[in-house]
DNA sequence: CCGTATCCATAGCGATACTG
DNA sequence: CAGTATCGCTATGGATACGG
């Protein structure tokens, strides 16, 4: 059912509730969870550079990072670990190596996530041109 | 903020010449900007709200955002508007009525949006699931 | 009805130092 | 090499109140 139009006057809040479109407009619904992961500062640059099979270790994926700290490192992959999209492997070996790559769920958000990549790269441009060559030209 | 302008002073990326991939490891890369704002709470909500040619007026949008304030829908249509992603329409009546809609780059945005949705929707349950049953099973 | 301003709590995240 | 612990800053965002 589609939404109805509150005007009853009362905000408290009506007898039937949730009856939006989909969900994301939930507090607790799928998409929010998963942009609140997607939106941290790391996360999708480890899933992007463990794409495709790529096995990394901690040390390798922190080279290709520029500026991560261990802390966040550590962090977001314990995250996407617990989510089930990693899977860490320790070789017991001295000093130890471990080995971080994509689980086949993490590996399917790969696709989402380049298609955001893509976009960004052929638009956020455009929005930046917008931003400085605002002479009082109207958005299309 | 500390946006650092990139005139001369970059701070030298020694030796790694970071274009392994196309970008997202520098800090001023575009997808990192979109995530940043993709990221923020309300946008990406706003942003499907207003998809396919929908145009709501403030008030509208934020009867269907249980829980936004008028500070953060304000902030996050200003931001939508200043990334030209958004339109805002006043009809100068009295009061004022504000109408939102997507500008056709907005629009774009909504398929790559739309798929990441239906990716958590099919898939954060299993997440959940995980993270319940963890028996001691190992992620494929 | 729509927007702005102020105050304040908290979460994210970086720096640094220490351990097995 | 990989991970943990502590500290402190700042950005995010919620509550509230005021103004056109």
């Amino acid at each position: 059912m589609t939404e109805k139009d509150g005007t009853s006057g009362t905000p408290g809040h009506p007898g039937v509730t949730t009856a939006r479109h989909g969900d994301l407009f939930d507090a607790d619904c799928p998409t929010r969870l998963l942009l609140d992961r997607v939106g941290s500062k790391w996360t999708v640059m480890i899933v992007l550079l463990l794409a495709d099979g790529e096995e990394l270790r901690f040390g390798a994926l922190r080279r290709r990072m520029p500026g991560v700290s261990q802390k966040m490192l550590t962090h977001t992959l314990r995250q996407l670990e617990d989510d089930g999209l990693a899977r860490r492997r320790v070789e017991p070996t001295s000093p130890p190596a471990v080995h971080y790559s994509l689980t086949v769920l993490g590996d399917t958000l790969v696709g989402p996530l380049r298609e955001l990549k893509r976009w960004a790269e052929a638009n956020m441009g455009a929005i930046d041109a917008l931003r400085t060559s605002r002479s009082g030209s109207v958005p299309e």
